[in-house]
DNA sequence: GATTGTGAAACGCTTCACAGCT
DNA sequence: AGCTGTGAAGCGTTTCACAATC
């Protein structure tokens, strides 16, 4: 028994906060591009405004990790990037499957910002025969017959569902059963996972229905854009956040 | 004047809650699969279970609405759908562009979820000329020196941006200059916008990492699987939530 | 008896503001 | 003088629990 924490208290994986594992990606490819241009060490101002949040909660976000900056000078960029490569995992090799090589599936496949995480592309699984060893991105697609052996020849623990939201779940079951723990599904599903194992949905058209309504708002207002006059108007915010990052990711804990 | 506030005291539009507004293109997604199958009425618990929330969190959504439901009863499936719909802004037909016209631009316009939302792709916009005229999902490509009149014609505000990264700021510039006012961006970069436009973006790669800290986590706890017995192990977590959901969507007011 | 709608409590995240270090 | 690291306050969201309603 232990603990006898039965659900869980919330998701905050040894500390820190799921907010803030969901902005260190974003600072991870700030720091990437400061690291390429040889920059040497930047402020948590400058940093913020490349990531696109505000510096008080980049510097908390840091706080978590440890005390990384050197007062009065910044964060050396290196380091920062190392650590928090390994804080996300991304020292390690992930080999990752990709079930469903529709557009969507074959568009990930060829999406180069995975290979330059960490994430290894390890296979290309789709269920239509006529699909089967014909190369996408390089890799031959595989039939789903042999989901299975394939997850666990390679090790596979994450998995990416890109199939019609019909054959979603049956295909989590298949690889759940066969060792991932977690799925990135762009199904439009929600999928039922045993205990233990993570799921993140991507939904595209949810995200251009949050659009909408905040689109639908505006037409309705028009005078807030009228009456503050003309001088302050066309200002870039460069440093707003923005899309769904300021996250509650509320990853299944499941 | 007014009300004075500068800064806008946080994105909640006509007091709804941005979480609540995130949720609501779920409730509809279940509500209308419930209507396919002819369901007349749902009770909160069955309908947050399909949804993927739990039942306290959904009634406190829909009171934001009004009071839509029937005490012992549950809520009238039809009139959810409808409400919900208005609500959103889906009564309406949203012209959308969809600019870069790769691999994932093509699986966002061949994707069947916007149009079965109010969304249609008014048209696909691509760099390359050699794409010009080549049809997408049915649609015609056209070549992007035409953004700023495709965009004043068919009165398009929401724009996709699926280019590379580095096209996407001039991309989003051109959009914001020719009426845009609400933003999907595909592409891996901070996006800087004048006010009053919407930002929100999906990054592929950042989901994964998400994932990644996690599964690495699970790698470092090898105890509380094993001791708490062999029972209640795998029992499927049905209304559990899941992925980018439970978002504080920070609709970047700009 | 069942189920909604909602105050109030609990929780987590963000922001403030400044002490502490270089 | 400059910038980090962080307690404490402020806010928005979730959850609880029950009165109101059918």
């Amino acid at each position: 028994m232990a603990t006898g924490r039965t659900h869980r208290p919330a998701t905050r994986s040894r500390g820190i906060p799921e907010a803030t594992v969901a902005r260190l990606p974003l600072y991870l490819r700030a720091l990437t591009a400061l690291s390429e241009r040889s920059v040497p060490t930047v402020s948590s101002e400058e940093l913020a405004a490349a990531a696109g949040v505000n510096s008080a909660k980049l510097r908390k976000d840091f706080s978590y990790l440890g005390s990384y900056g050197t007062r009065g000078v910044g964060y050396d960029v290196e380091y920062l990037v190392y650590q928090i490569s390994r804080e996300l995992g991304l020292t390690q090799d992930w080999p990752v499957v990709i079930v469903g090589i529709g557009n969507l599936g074959a568009a990930l496949a060829n999406y180069g910002g995975f290979a330059s995480r960490g994430f290894r592309v390890a296979a290309l699984i789709d269920a239509d025969p006529a699909m089967a060893g014909k190369p996408v991105a390089g890799i031959p697609v595989q039939h789903s017959d042999d989901l299975e052996k394939i997850i666990e020849d390679n090790g596979v623990s994450i998995g990416v569902i890109a199939t019609p939201a019909g054959a979603a779940q049956p295909v989590c079951d298949r690889l759940v059963a066969a060792g991932v723990t977690s799925i990135l599904n762009f199904a439009p599903t929600v999928l039922s996972v045993p205990d233990g194992v993570d799921v993140r949905k991507v939904d595209l058209s949810i995200e251009l229905q949050i659009l909408a309504f905040h689109e639908q708002r505006k037409a309705g207002e028009e005078h807030a854009a009228a009456d503050g006059g003309g001088p302050a108007a066309a200002t870039r915010t460069d440093s707003a956040e923005q899309g769904p990052d300021g996250d509650v990711p509320a990853v299944m804990p499941a």
